[in-house]
DNA sequence: ACTTTTATTGTACACTTGTTCAATAAAAAA
DNA sequence: TTTTTTATTGAACAAGTGTACAATAAAAGT
């Protein structure tokens, strides 16, 4: 960790509540560098020192959560060795249920003003987590960042469609949607 | 067709063409509404008259381009009535060809610091596309939304990574990696 | 406790933003 | 052609942006 010089730590601390505290009020892309600053009782100049702008501000908020996510992701590694999705116990998936935790940040991260960075920070780690599961499975004449990268914005096409219907299914519905959905290609075809 | 005034087509044209010009120079997102209507000779007033900002500008352009992928998505329906992935043939999918057509545009809908809007707007469009016949095929216990929802974004996240690797795959390469994959879940679970 | 380092502050600057308004000119309607 | 309508212009405004610099104060190092 960079930060040693306390000062440091006192600006951050007080810029990042200042937005939290705006981002009940208003949505992030209306809030200036200035109000947070005048918020923060920071000076305008510090926040540059440290950010570039808004964005890089919240998406400090932004990457913690990414930390939860890999955790959430990894539970049902925790019962078994390698995922099939024909042998995918629901009541395993806990990505859902980490995007029901952080509710209010995901309804901003997926609203329609927000720059497309925060979409690929969560893309990449869901791809990264999948990616490092397809790459133990033996080869199937797939390339496998193409196939990761396919799976990986397939869920989060759920999480979209589940945001814009105002997350109303609960995360558990979600995991069987999912579970059902990736069985699916094989109902199907063994039903021809 | 609302504009009947000759004088806001030819304004209209004339930041359309200056926009255009200046992203050759230079990213979307570093694009003044000063600037263009300084490159336009338009009055900045007269700019937003008809936009609230430079990104509503560039999805004039990007609304021309949902035209051309609807009718690049549909073109494999040109050749059978339901599209079933296992009998998908390759050579008749046509939207990465698109993709390919329109890199330049794509190139910008899919930078770091662009609005989340355009992504939607693709999103929207393919899913409302595979919608259309998923809701055609029968009933099989699966929210349909979601399922649309899960495949059309899995193909953009093909597109996204397509993106990524600076798009050194051909159109082709991409259409016959697209139908492996439909595919996957199949031979994977035959086989176990 | 003293010195050195450096984060923060206040001030200033040129620039962009988004909005308003009366004056003008160009198009549509008669 | 003349009248009516309205898009465009230019000017001005308060506010935000991004950057720079010397002065200050609060840390870290000794």
């Amino acid at each position: 960790m960079k930060p040693l010089d306390l000062r440091v730590i006192k600006t951050k601390e007080a810029l990042h509540e200042a937005l939290l505290n705006m981002l009940k009020e208003k949505p992030l892309h209306s809030i200036t560098v200035t109000a947070i600053c005048r918020e923060a009782k920071v000076n305008r100049g510090t926040f540059y020192m440290h950010y570039g702008k808004v964005e890089d501000l919240f998406e400090e908020y932004f990457k913690e959560i990414m930390k939860d996510l890999t955790d959430s992701y990894m539970e049902p590694y925790k019962h078994v060795q390698t995922l099939q999705s024909n042998e995918l116990d629901p009541s395993t998936i806990r990505i859902f249920h980490h995007v029901e935790k952080y509710k209010k940040f995901y309804r901003i991260v997926f609203s329609k003003y927000v720059p497309m960075s925060y979409y690929y920070l969560l893309f990449d780690q869901i791809n990264r987590l999948l990616n490092q599961d397809i790459k133990r499975q033996e080869d199937n004449g797939i390339d496998k960042d193409m196939l990761s990268a396919y799976q990986a914005n397939a869920i989060l096409g759920m999480v979209i469609e589940w945001h814009r219907q105002d997350f109303h299914q609960s995360a558990t519905d979600m995991n069987e949607l999912l579970v059902k959905i990736l069985n699916f290609h094989f109902r199907e075809q063994i039903g021809k």
